[in-house]
RNA sequence: GCACCAUUAGCUCAGUUGGCAGAGCAACUGACUCUUAAUCAGUGGGUCCGGGGUUCGAAUCCCCGAUGGUGUACCA
């Protein structure tokens, strides 16, 4: 570092501060430059970016320069430079970004280059950067220094873009659908929506106490309330829980709302959005996520959470009548925790969770849930109050969406608001809270509606198929290192 | 939260039974007018994650701590 510092003072001593530079030129980026070689051979033009590597030959020397399209070569001759510019050229150091101009041109070897006729560096940099053969491997550094991530592994940047381009795709879609896109408070004074322990703030002024919101769902649901009909916000939920290679604290949901939908609606939606965005960045729906291989193509299989506990866990809960003889099923099964006021559907849960979620690779739709996990879903018609009419997605044992016809009932979700106020009071914490004034919208009246909630970070994982959600989050939560 | 593993040069990694701190790339000096992990010759570079202990002697063994990874718990 400290022959750059040196390098750099000398710059300024002679009047040449790199950093007084406020513009360059950028005809053109590298990738286009390959791409359109046919067209650009022989044409002037001026790239931009940051010198990774260097080949010199003595009188003539090779470089790579990076720009946020990838990498092109520029040729750099003492009979075009002159001494002082050659001299120069040669005195810079990796890292350095720079601007060059001259001629597209292929070199004796075939690589296409840019014949350094005139350049300029536009800031220095004093930092030596990761090998360029290696790269950055460490994923301690890789997630804190990101920056040196981006520069150093090509396909870091890679995932980024496409995680870019998987939000554009559904905004696009839902746009074609004549969704309305909007926003609502992530400080909420009630977290609710979900089942989840929220983070906590306070704001001077109020003297209030203040959470960030843990699902926008009951603000979205005012807004179909309030006649809106198509809603959908793409935005960060907050969750006071453990951290895993599936669960940041921060994390990205796609929240959306139908009204006139109900639950079978937003299975062709969620088809839609993610086997749409899988073709959008990778061109086919078969997919290989960490060497399993996954077909996204619709339409999904349909399975009732009955079915899959039936298949997978050999529980048949439509002959199950009492919650007693749920209890005994499941315990027979292997199911460690069975509380003694456990019931029918916490049972059935509970069995779909610990033996069949993690046979569901393929991309499944599970359907009708228990009502007591579905505070906010609809009753499902024919089942004794006992299910609602709720999916979540499972791809490679994974959840990635949950959806239901909203309820809409204001009697009922006043029941369930006090059921859940009763599990709070018995000590669960992620009891989602009552919420009166969305109960007095519902008694404005809310249309039948469909809603769905898509985890955007774990669909971008596995059309990446990255391993972690780190890996798909720019800059993941890391704890501070000590001083 | 618990368990296991990792942490050595700017980066990627070796380091045997406890006995002089190593390599490649990067850097520095020089040679080289079409290279592409350029090549060739030479040089410098260390808080072995931090703290404590055992020992004549610790990168190596023990204890405590930090950060990360994996698994697990928790988790719409």
């Amino acid at each position: 570092m400290g022959f750059r510092i040196e390098k750099l003072r000398v710059l300024r001593e002679n009047g040449q501060d790199p950093y007084q530079i406020t513009t360059a030129r950028q005809t053109h980026h590298a990738a286009e430059i390959v791409a359109d070689f046919e067209r650009l051979e022989n044409e002037t033009v001026s790239v931009a970016g940051r010198l990774l590597a260097r080949r010199g030959m003595g009188k003539v020397s090779f470089a790579d320069l990076l720009d946020r399209s990838g990498t092109i070569q520029v040729f750099s001759r003492l009979n075009n430079l002159g001494d002082d510019s050659y001299a120069a050229w040669q005195n810079l150091d990796i890292g350095d970004l720079v601007e060059v101009t001259g001629e597209v041109f292929r070199t004796k070897m075939g690589e296409i280059s840019v014949r350094n006729m005139e350049w300029r560096l536009l800031a220095k940099s004093l930092r030596p950067l990761p090998e360029k053969f290696h790269g950055l491997r460490d994923t301690d550094t890789r997630y804190r220094k990101r920056y040196l991530d981006l520069i150093v592994n090509p396909e870091v940047r890679e995932t980024f873009i496409k995680r870019s381009r998987i939000i554009s795709f559904m905004r696009e879609e839902l746009e074609r659908r004549q969704y309305l896109e909007v926003e609502t408070p992530l400080l909420n004074t009630i977290p609710g929506g979900a089942a989840a322990r929220p983070f906590v703030t306070h704001h001077n002024a109020l003297d209030l106490d203040l959470y960030l919101r843990i699902a926008p769902e009951l603000y979205l649901k005012r807004l179909i309330v309030g006649g809106l009909e198509r809603v959908y916000e793409i935005g960060r939920n907050f969750r006071n829980e453990g951290m895993s290679n599936r669960h940041n604290p921060e994390f990205t949901m796609l929240e959306l709302y139908e009204a006139y939908g109900d639950y079978h609606s937003m299975m062709e939606l969620t088809e839609a959005l993610i086997s749409g965005a899988c073709m959008e960045i990778n061109g086919t729906y078969e997919i290989a996520y960490q060497g399993t291989s996954l077909s996204l193509a619709p339409p999904w299989r349909r399975m009732t959470m009955v079915e899959a506990v039936r298949e997978y866990v050999g529980i048949d809960f439509d002959l199950i009548e009492t919650d007693e003889e749920a209890r005994e099923a499941a315990r027979a099964r292997g199911l460690e925790d069975v509380p003694a006021r456990m019931t029918w559907g916490e049972a059935l849960s509970e069995c779909f969770e610990e033996f069949a979620e993690q046979h569901l690779i393929q991309p499944t739709f599970i359907l009708d849930y228990p009502i007591e996990v579905s505070p906010l879903a609809k009753i499902k018609q024919g089942t004794n109050g006992r299910l609602t009419e709720r999916f979540e997605i499972f791809i490679y044992g994974r959840e990635h969406g949950n959806a239901y016809s909203e309820l809409n009932d204001p009697f009922d979700q006043a029941r369930r608001f006090d059921d859940q106020k009763r599990r709070r009071e018995a000590g669960d914490e992620e009891a989602n809270l009552p919420d009166y004034d969305f109960i007095e919208a519902l008694e404005v009246g809310m249309p039948p509606t469909g809603g769905l909630g898509i985890g955007i970070d774990r669909v971008v994982m596995l059309l990446t198929d990255q391993p972690s959600i780190r890996d798909v989050l720019l800059f993941p939560t890391m704890k501070p290192l000590g001083e």
